[in-house]
DNA sequence: CTGAAAGCGCTTACAG
DNA sequence: CTGAAAGCGCTTACAG
């Protein structure tokens, strides 16, 4: 496999038969080139099997055609999902993402620092930061665009889930049902200011609604426990040992959900009458599961944040946008939905 | 707070009156250059806060000066410590560092293609892929110097941890106590041909050892969990509905183990004697609390598996090199040590 | 040991 | 609409 050196500009400008002026031009999508032109030097592109030499493109243009997404190193489906809605549009607009995963804020002061690759990065997207906390004023140590997401500030774009929305949701449509109502808290045990509040606002929410519906929860209806499967497992053995079926329960998350269905069987209570069990998040998997959930659109998120980047970095310049999502009630077996019949 | 224009070789140069070839020279340590002009460049740069241009270094030199850590999206302290190690040296060397979480291997193909950030570095870290899986052959689809960490391969420098002893050597030392011996075997739910096999290697090396000490395991005395602290704590329910106390346990990993002595602490078992546990990792949290660990260097192997890259990255051509690090066994409270008397 | 110059692969006014 | 040329901030033979 011998490796025949990449082909360069000049290449190309000879092949479509124009200048390397004219070849810049298509590859940055000026408006004033004739379509036939056009045409011709992408065809020679395509030819060639040329891509453009993004660090020429840095030096010469002074853009770095990256964006630097910054995250907790949290691996949760939660973060796969952003991922995917923000590179997904941020590589149909030929940008190349460079991941962060903040495993400290020492790491986070460094990556910030110029003479590293995130700092020449054209724009930075952050997830599940309180930026108020990490840094007095709420601002970056960067004139790059900001845009937050899973997180709200006013200095910046965010984009936002309404988990206590999500929580009030989840208490209205449990107390409807016959039996005791159950709450899973769950611990967040990120350090230093790199906290997250999703599941505390998701337990508030739902705390509030449950007394509005004159329903409120006593200490032994809720159990507290580390993100984990195993975590519903000993929060239903906990329930159980406080009182009989039916148990409502409010996992705050599906992967603790799952737990709770898994000690359900282990204890052959019926799923959906004895034990009632909603999730959060809406993770592929909970369909096969029969696990109703709140759903989110995560990914939808991540390319909304994506794409008021790329705004940004175009040269927008209005006052920081803060856009709301809010999560779906989905209900499934686990909640006494019916299996549906197989349609073939 | 006006940003001005970064300085460059320019400025550096004509501070330090002399070339800019100069400059450059001392950039890259060249050794022709006199003492004398060395440090009076150093010192122009230090003045400045001259800091290179890492792209145009990309497109002059056709060098990139960063390294591409590829590792799966799993959020365990092992991988922060193997982290930590590995820009230790990297960092040091004045060689950037870009992480690449791999969610899926549609990823990993994506990063290796030709045009994206991953490519355009200098050499490759890879850390706990089984390779001979993920591509025919083992070979990577690219011609950069690599490295695997955590991980072995006949056609690539590794450097991995013995895991299978660190088993062999749990056994030994549990089959000393009184009572029975059990081990919890962690489910790796990794997908695809991400599979990691540590902990499988583990309780193989357990298992092998205990039964070479006459004393085989049951089916009863191995419990099977995801990775998590509520797993331990199953753990020991499980043991403790199959037989009375003592019970010696290796759980496999530190934050297994913390499950099972949270649950002996609920059911007031005494730490060391009714209860034996050993962890795996040897983190650093386990001192606080008491935990017997196999302590791991991973800092040590990260650093290692650097430092095999930039030699490579330097022109080595040797046969790959495979480097076997060993675990520790670490007696602590957690296993009937007696808590040292404080020293002030 | 060191300077001047060419060159890396692009972008972007400047003229036409 | 498009070409020729200057320039981005470096590296690296080439001469001294």
């Amino acid at each position: 496999m011998v490796h025949k050196r990449k082909p360069t500009i000049h290449e190309v400008a000879r092949m479509a038969e124009v200048g390397i002026g004219t070849v810049s031009r298509v590859l940055n999508n000026h408006p004033s080139v004739r379509e036939e032109t056009r045409s011709r030097v992408l065809a020679a592109m395509e030819n060639l099997g040329y891509s453009p030499n993004p660090h020429a493109r840095r030096v010469a243009g002074g853009k770095s055609y990256t964006v630097s997404i910054m995250l907790p190193f949290v691996a949760t489906e939660f973060y796969t999902r952003l991922l995917e809605g923000i590179e997904g549009v941020l590589l149909e607009e030929r940008y190349d993402v460079a991941v962060f995963p903040l495993l400290s804020q020492s790491r986070l002061e460094r990556y910030l620092k110029s003479h590293t690759l995130a700092y020449q990065t054209d724009g930075l997207i952050m997830a599940s930061f309180d930026l108020s906390e990490l840094y007095p004023g709420g601002q970056l140590p960067t004139d790059r665009p900001v845009v937050l997401v899973d997180a709200k500030s006013p200095r910046y774009d965010s984009v936002y889930m309404d988990n206590r929305l999500g929580g009030h949701l989840a208490a209205e449509y449990l107390a409807r049902f016959p039996g005791g109502l159950y709450a899973i808290k769950v611990e967040e045990e990120i350090d230093l200011a790199l906290s997250q509040t999703v599941f505390a606002e998701r337990l508030e929410g739902f705390c509030d609604a449950a007394a509005e519906a004159g329903r409120p929860l006593r200490s032994g209806q809720v159990f507290k426990t580390r993100f984990s499967a195993e975590g519903g497992r000993l929060a239903l053995q906990h329930f159980m040992a406080q009182a009989e079926p039916p148990y409502n329960i409010f996992a705050g998350a599906d992967l603790i959900a799952l737990g709770v269905l898994e000690e359900a069987e282990a204890h052959s209570l019926r799923i959906g009458q004895d034990v009632r069990v909603l999730g959060f998040d809406g993770q592929p998997w909970t369909a096969t599961r029969g696990l109703s959930s709140l759903t989110q659109p995560v990914e939808a998120m991540g390319a909304q944040a994506a794409r008021m980047l790329m705004e940004r970095i175009h040269g927008y310049r209005g006052t920081p946008r803060a856009i709301r999502f809010e999560p779906t009630l989905l209900e499934r077996a686990s909640t006494g939905l019916p299996t549906p019949a197989y349609i073939p």
